[in-house]
DNA sequence: TAGATTGTTAATCGATTAACAATC
DNA sequence: TAGATTGTTAATCGATTAACAATC
């Protein structure tokens, strides 16, 4: 059975803009905030903040507000960036490069200990201080080092096959980048980044106006 | 004054899942298909997908369902990718060469005519068919050519001035890669890719249970 | 025609906002 | 202490789900 989050999709969503805020405020040396204070920062109502952040604890206090470190760090811990984690990246082609050179992922606590690619043009190659090794040896590694994390940046058709390899070996999360739903047991925990995805919103966003005036007309023409 | 879109962002954001689907079924040959196949397929409710393509038009037939091949398309004119646009990408690091090398860009549409990089070491190298350009030109270059989306790749304390210089080079979208909130006025639409914030999600439902289980046990000792 | 399934209205559920007592 | 601001309960708003008449 899957674990129940208490804590809904909407307030997740928001924990690392609040982390990113507070980081900010701490690096320019502002000490305390109160909810409203930040609400403006951030675009939402002071109810927002503090009906978000009382879902794990009181960490505010009465006639002060919200002692910016100490929050950042409370806000750490509850992301869970605090601790290490160790990573592979299946799939050393562009994208698995750029998260192999990403700089907030060592900043965040992970450890990238191994990248994996099947093109034997690729394997043998540098990136960064690590040798990309041939996905057959995958398994094997898995079996040796204990990985938390596994990062799927190979194309849409392997990436399936790729998360149930990772899960078989253990890890505990998924880190998608393929433009696809993967499928995998409760006990494990995935996020997706869908480019693609992201993209269309954009040109969504772009036309939108254009595509309402276009039905609009329709209607009345139908009238 | 923005466009105050008439679309909830919930249903934005599902419109680009519902295309992907589209696109697979159609690959997959199939020619009908109902709300119910599709929310099963899409874990969700037939009532949600039927309300959401409602937005829109009236593209289902009663008795019959969705012709799939007519309702991706229908989509693909909705989210506006059956047109053509013109990108630059700002910042030549890991992820703008990504985003340069991101074979999806091309199949939606985009084209990408220029990269730009402040880095003397960047710039004359080769990515893909371009070579990357020095940033000192950028407003040049936008002058020149009409650009509709400006790609954001460079670091975060660079980030808002490219938004800016973008702005006002004419481009009608940025998509942001920097993690941060960029500001922009209300003529140019945006949305962001932030990696950062992907990744604390992953790690904080990796320890959401654990987190809990300490919070609850905090609890019962103070009572 | 009968069966199926949409488009759309109504009911429910959950998330956001407002209000205010508690308290620093 | 008085003023400020939280934590939390209640009210509102919006999104999701259910129901069903319309219609292919």
């Amino acid at each position: 059975m899957a674990y129940q989050s208490r804590v809904s999709d909407a307030v997740i969503r928001r924990l690392p803009v609040y982390y990113r805020h507070l980081v900010e405020l701490e690096h320019n040396g502002v000490e305390r905030i109160s909810s409203r204070e930040l609400g403006a920062r951030m675009n939402t109502t002071a109810s927002q903040i503090r009906q978000d952040i009382n879902c794990f604890g009181g960490f505010g206090q009465q006639g002060y507000g919200y002692h910016v470190a100490s929050l950042r760090q409370h806000m750490a811990s509850i992301l869970g960036i605090d601790r290490v984690y160790k990573a592979v990246i299946v799939g050393a082609g562009n994208i698995g490069r750029a998260v192999a050179g990403y700089t907030g992922f060592e900043r965040d606590g992970f450890n990238i200990v191994g990248i994996f690619d099947t093109d034997p043009k690729a394997v043998g190659t540098a990136c960064g201080k690590l040798t990309v090794q041939p996905a057959a040896e995958l398994d094997a590694f898995l079996k040796k080092a204990k990985v938390d994390v596994g990062v799927i940046a190979v194309p849409l058709d392997a990436a399936q096959s790729v998360a149930d390899q990772l899960v078989r070996g253990g890890v505990r999360a998924l880190w998608n980048f393929a433009p696809m739903d993967i499928q995998h047991p409760d006990s494990v925990v995935s996020t997706h980044v869908h480019l693609s995805d992201s993209l269309h919103i954009l040109t969504y966003k772009m036309n939108e106006e254009a595509l309402f005036k276009q039905i609009d007309e329709r209607q009345k023409m139908e009238k």
